[in-house]
Parts: C-alpha cells; sequence; structure tokens
DNA sequence: GATTGACGCCGAG
DNA sequence: CTCGGCGTCAATC
C-alpha cells in the first residue's frame, strides 16, 4: 500500500500539445493518474500535491503512452490489475490513494463501463446499492485514476454531461472522442 | 452534530 | 426549459 509520504516515481508522455503523467509504487502499480495538461509544470505540481515525494523516470512511459491512447479514444482496455486498489488501515490518516470501500466499489463500478458506453450516476449508484447518489458523485469526484477508470463516462439522468474535475470542457472532448455527439450540454445517444 | 457535494425528482413559473 | 427545494448518504469539519 502507497502512502503519501512514499516515493513514487512519475512517467511522463506527451501527445500534440499534451502532457500526461501517472505515478507509480515501487511496486510498480499506478497510485494516481493526472489529467493532461499544456503545461509539464502544472502536470507535475498535481501529482506532487498527493505525493511530495517523487523521482521522474520515463520507465513506465509506455503505461503512460496507453493512458494518452485512451484519452484520445483510440485504445479501449486497460489492465486494472495495475492500479493500486487497497484501502489504508483505520489507523492511518496519510493520504493514500483510496480511502474507504465505498470509494473502491464506486471505482470497480466505473471502471466496468466499456469505451463507447456511458451510465449515470444513478446506475452506478445502484449497483453499489445505495441511494445517496450525491455520495457517488462525490467519490467518482476524487477518482485516483481518470481516463483509465473511465469517470468522463458518468453523466446525469436527465442527460446532461455533468460535472468534471478537469472541467467540464475536457469531458465534452472525451465523449467526443468516443464518438458520441453532445448538443447543448446533453449527450445524443445514437452516437 | 452540521455542512458539503461531479446527483435525482417533482412542482411552479 | 429553468429554478427551488427537498430527499438521500458518505466524507469532512
Amino acid at each position: 500500500m502507497n502512502k503519501r509520504n512514499d516515493l513514487v516515481i512519475i512517467s511522463i508522455h506527451k501527445t500534440n500539445k499534451l502532457y500526461f503523467a501517472a505515478a507509480f509504487s515501487q511496486k510498480g502499480k499506478i497510485v494516481r493518474i493526472a489529467l493532461p495538461k499544456t503545461n509539464l509544470e502544472d502536470l507535475i505540481t498535481e501529482i506532487s500535491n498527493y505525493h511530495p515525494k517523487f523521482i521522474i523516470n520515463n520507465m513506465h512511459e509506455k503505461i503512460v503512452a496507453i493512458i494518452a491512447e485512451i484519452y484520445h479514444g483510440n485504445k479501449s482496455n486497460f489492465d486494472i490489475e495495475l492500479l493500486e486498489m487497497d484501502i489504508p488501515n483505520k489507523s492511518s490518516h496519510v493520504t493514500s490513494t483510496l480511502k474507504t470501500n465505498f470509494e473502491r466499489d464506486v471505482i470497480l463500478e466505473v471502471a466496468s463501463i466499456p469505451q463507447g458506453h456511458v451510465r449515470t450516476y444513478k446506475e452506478i449508484a445502484t449497483s453499489v446499492k445505495t441511494q445517496g447518489y450525491r455520495a457517488v458523485g462525490t467519490a467518482i469526484g476524487k477518482n485516483p485514476f481518470p481516463i483509465v477508470v473511465p469517470c468522463h463516462r458518468v453523466i446525469r439522468s436527465d442527460g446532461k454531461i455533468g460535472g468534471f474535475r478537469g472541467g467540464k470542457q475536457m469531458k465534452i472532448e472525451m465523449l467526443i472522442n468516443e464518438g458520441f455527439k453532445i448538443k447543448s450540454d446533453k449527450i445524443l445517444l445514437e452516437k
């Protein structure tokens, strides 16, 4: 289990204009994925907020490159085993990747949404057997593995796009990359 | 306890 | 269609 104070390895991959990055534990598991940015510094800053102790080494660049492919809608599957899904002990108050069983249940459910499909927050809530729709939204909002765990494919029950940590525009862009059509903040289901 | 959410539903304009 | 208001529940203060 990787904790806040543990050393992580950050690998970076650049596409046309965007920098992608992910943080890996010593065991080689992904502990954090950053949303792409046009500025490399911002990207590192974001990850360092969660993992102050890091080194930059591109030994894992191939994996980050795959994440970039998924972002652009060019690849659909990813080995979930690469993600650090462990939950910390009750006593350790450090910031780790996932904190509670509830969060993990939600993340695993979202991870099962195939490329080119969407589900609603309500449907995810039903799958994890709760009526706390907002709580589900909050858990998804903290998704440590964006892109790979496709939280951008979770939309509101009324068809509207809903929120996104990297801004709604990025969510829309990713959905368009996967072939969806969007009109006035609503998704058109026939694609 | 009280407050805060990447939500859902219904009813009023 | 847009709002407000309330339901609901997990995390955080």
